[in-house]
DNA sequence: AGTGTATCCTGCAGGC
DNA sequence: TGCCTGCAGGATACAC
């Protein structure tokens, strides 16, 4: 899916237009994308208003004038489509749920598998929503130290920590990879066998690739579009994602595919030694 | 408690 | 060309 830096792009582009634009109505397409009844959902907003839109994890957050709040997970496809244009519209090949605004306007929720969803909380639920998911790896209060705490009480391997939303929110499959990479840390590294300068060096490697990503507009390797429908360009800057057998720009050495916990992580065989 | 696996769904690329 | 298999950026429910 969209990870942390997709998911920024989109909130940065919706906080554009829509704060004081008001909801009108809301059609629900396909039922199973949003959270608790549809019919429940879809009376629950309309008549609000937006006051701005943000991101929480790997989650666009509009939040209303009254504190209330829309959480859109994009799941793998999920798009966010708004604004009057061709691209938009041309995209919105599987609509799931219309927000018609009450100028006239509409967002729609296109998401080709649907493993996207749409959360309606209350003002006063906001915090225990927002509790589940661990620190965001771009804030301030997220330091060396805390990655480090963190690492030391988990065996898993350390790619599955940086997916675990509980531990780290916002990273995903990419950038766990490309940030293990920059780190020369083994995707399959078990967290609590990093020692003290190798989490330092991952540290800044995490925040350095979201970073980048976010510049770029986000990765789209296949579905992944921003508000406006433009695709991002970091997909080129990747260094180990995707990359199997094609030569590591650091060393030359191929890189390699494994798969764990489900799914492939890519490394340098060379730069990345495998823990003893 | 912490960790690993199966599952939801559709589209696409590659092999035959 | 067409059919089949495997794979995909995520989260969660469950089993151990």
């Amino acid at each position: 899916m969209p990870e942390l830096p997709e998911a920024e792009t989109i909130a940065r582009g919706l906080d554009a237009v829509l704060p004081g634009r008001v909801i009108a109505s809301v059609t629900v397409l396909r039922d199973d994308v949003v959270k608790g009844p549809p019919g429940a959902f879809a009376a629950a907003l309309p008549g609000r208003q937006f006051r701005d839109v943000g991101r929480r994890g790997k989650n666009v957050v509009f939040t209303f004038d009254d504190e209330s709040r829309l959480v859109i997970n994009l799941g793998m496809t999920g798009r966010i489509l708004s604004g009057p244009g061709p691209d938009p519209a041309r995209l919105t090949t599987h609509p799931a749920v219309h927000f018609h605004l009450a100028d006239g306007g509409c967002m729609t929720y296109d998401d080709i598998r649907r493993f996207g969803l749409l959360t309606f909380i209350p003002g006063a639920a906001w915090r225990d929503w927002s509790r589940r998911l661990g620190p965001e790896p771009l804030a301030r209060s997220f330091t060396a130290r805390l990655l480090r705490r963190t690492l030391s009480r988990c065996r898993a391997p350390v790619r599955s920590l940086l997916l675990d939303q509980r531990k780290i929110a916002g990273v995903g499959n990419i950038y766990a990879v490309e940030a293990l990479w920059f780190a020369r840390i083994h995707p399959a590294t078990p967290a609590n066998e990093i020692g003290q300068e190798a989490a330092a060096r991952l540290h800044r490697s995490v925040r350095k690739v979201l970073r980048r990503a976010i510049r770029a507009g986000g990765t789209t390797l296949r579905n992944y579009r921003n508000a406006e429908g433009d695709v991002g360009r970091f997909g080129r800057a990747l260094h180990a994602y995707g990359r199997a057998d094609e030569p590591c720009v650091r060393c030359r050495t191929p890189i390699e595919r494994i798969v764990f916990g489900g799914r492939s992580a890519f490394f340098c065989p060379r730069c990345q030694a495998a823990p003893p």
